[in-house]
DNA sequence: GTTGAGCGTT
């Protein structure tokens, strides 16, 4: 937006993003609601170009044991994307990581870290699941008997 | 060699 180019130039005058601008969103996001980790996968956004995967790890190495600490990096172009995600072993410890790393600077960036949204659907828990949205498909001549279960 | 919102190369 206008405002952060705005906020760019007169808190820094250069070409980096002000890292104290982008703080104070952080902040606020810390301040108004805390959503309950329900997993100690992290999503890390807001992460310099500079970061790597080692980088990651060590800054979030002392909140607890680090499982993973992934930075990602574009395929394309083979530069960092700007975020990463890490695991921790339990969800307590991404907690504290989460407290203790939001809003916080890693290689004069003020990184953001919320929980990580799954990526594979989990194969025991459908984590949505409308039958109601679904009355009969039964357009196609066949008759699809409900099959309870995947039996492989 | 490019500019910063976002949810990952298997």
């Amino acid at each position: 937006m206008a405002f952060a180019s705005a906020f760019r130039r007169i808190l820094r005058g250069s070409s980096t993003p002000s890292p104290i601008f982008r703080s104070q969103f952080a902040w606020i996001r810390h301040n108004s609601t805390l959503p309950t980790l329900t997993s100690p996968k992290l999503f890390i956004s807001g992460l310099s170009r500079n970061t790597t995967d080692e980088s990651l790890y060590n800054a979030f190495a002392p909140f607890g044991r680090l499982l993973d600490a992934k930075v990602i990096i574009d395929r394309g172009s083979g530069r960092p994307k700007g975020f990463g995600f890490i695991t921790y072993g339990t969800v307590e410890e991404a907690e504290k990581a989460r407290e203790e790393m939001n809003a916080k600077f890693l290689d004069d960036w003020v990184i953001f870290v919320d929980p990580a949204r799954p990526r594979e659907p989990l194969p025991r828990q459908p984590p949505q699941q409308d039958p109601q949205l679904n009355p009969k498909p039964t357009e196609s001549g066949f008759t699809t008997n409900r099959t309870i279960g995947w039996s492989g």
